[in-house]
DNA sequence: TTGCAACCTATCTAAAAGATATATCGTAAC
DNA sequence: GTTACGATATATCTTTTAGATAGGTTGCAA
């Protein structure tokens, strides 16, 4: 068996949270994740039920919820395991797929006006995401600073699916990693926008100025 | 038709360069752009030959070359012209899978142990990978800062195929542009870098410290 | 009572990743 | 000289992933 099925563990160390729904999946993984990891419907549903055929979940049709077709999925000992093992495996490089720097090197025998265009939209595309991260980030600050609890985080623990369960766990340590999880996101779109910014006036000029950033006396 | 194939205009746009086998364009893709893109054979193939279906490139047997079965592409008009659109069309975000920050965020129930071991692990990964990325940088501002020619530029003009034609093109902008992206790398496995040494503290005292990091005035 | 938006499970097709099959050439050991 | 091996090179196979969409239910508002 050739491949590293990623997906398939991403799932199952999610079901370790708590039992789940394909879409509450989906949901999570959106609020959550989806700066350093997607997930597709494609491949949940797929991976749910091979986690049930090789015993790691169990699926319970769950006619209680309003009657709907709900279908919840519950990780199971031997899962639990599994995802253990797995934690203690090496791990591969971050793997990007990043259209507009794509766009940017493949410009270099066109001049520099397509360069130009390419880095100031990216600089755009940067910007706002960064801005929508920051929000994120000081709504958890304010979480992690204070025992009281404001309307955001209580929305926050609604798409996180901690509105379940008042006071059987405080989330503490779920709260500071995530906490800490976007703080990464923050530090990296900051780099890609200070490369733009230090990178589009040299495209402009040409050359390299002799003398660089600041920063580089490290 | 509900996909992007962005692969395809990778591709295109390299055989833009100049004509390629295959297998080139394997290698250029490793030495150039892998820390931002990648492509393997199993995409390659197929998507040459879609590209001559189309009429965007022309595939020649090279007997000529050592009596191999080479087989070289080359661009169209018409493919030339379908790269340009290309590039005048919205870019989407940079899609990221990222192994170890995913394992980070699902052991945040488990305690912080397994946290401070793979953040640490991440910190080995993403200095090492720097590392490497500082070498080419320094090798490529050699380059572009003295007009001689020392031996490691010659062993990477031969990595980019630029040691074809000595003299009709010099490819300064090439070089530059390379050099560019390449400082984006560099600035973002600094930033992982610069996470993992902000984070790691605060996971194992498992609070955040009263007074940010110093670089928060903004 | 119709319409429609949000919720929810699920599948279909295309694109991408990774391993591997196949064949040629150069060269060094036997 | 011929056999063995590694590098070059083209190509395919299978699994995994992405994205779009199908199809059904529920609640609510026109």
């Amino acid at each position: 068996m050739p491949k590293k099925a990623l997906s398939q563990y991403a799932i199952l160390g999610l079901l370790c949270w708590k039992p789940m729904s394909g879409y509450d999946i989906k949901k999570l993984v959106e609020v959550g994740l989806s700066f350093f990891w997607n997930v597709s419907y494609g491949q949940i549903f797929p991976v749910l039920n091979k986690l049930v055929a090789e015993g790691w979940a169990t699926k319970h049709a769950d006619p209680a919820s309003g009657g709907r077709g709900r279908v919840a999925y519950e990780v199971t000992t031997k899962g639990r395991k599994a995802f253990k093992t797995w934690l203690g495996e090496p791990s591969g490089l971050p793997q990007l797929r990043d259209e507009l720097k794509l766009k940017f090197f493949l410009t270099s025998r066109s001049g520099t006006a397509d360069g130009v265009r390419l880095l100031e939209e990216y600089g755009v595309q940067q910007r706002e995401h960064l801005a929508m991260l920051k929000e994120s980030e000081v709504v958890l600050r304010v979480a992690l600073s204070q025992a009281e609890m404001p309307d955001e985080l209580l929305e926050l623990r609604q798409a996180l699916g901690w509105d379940d369960q008042p006071d059987t766990h405080d989330h503490a340590n779920e709260l500071l990693v995530f906490y800490l999880t976007l703080r990464s996101g923050v530090l990296v779109a900051e780099a890609r926008v200070a490369w733009v910014d230090e990178v589009l006036p040299i495209l402009k000029a040409g050359k390299i100025p002799r003398q660089k950033s600041s920063k580089e006396t490290k």
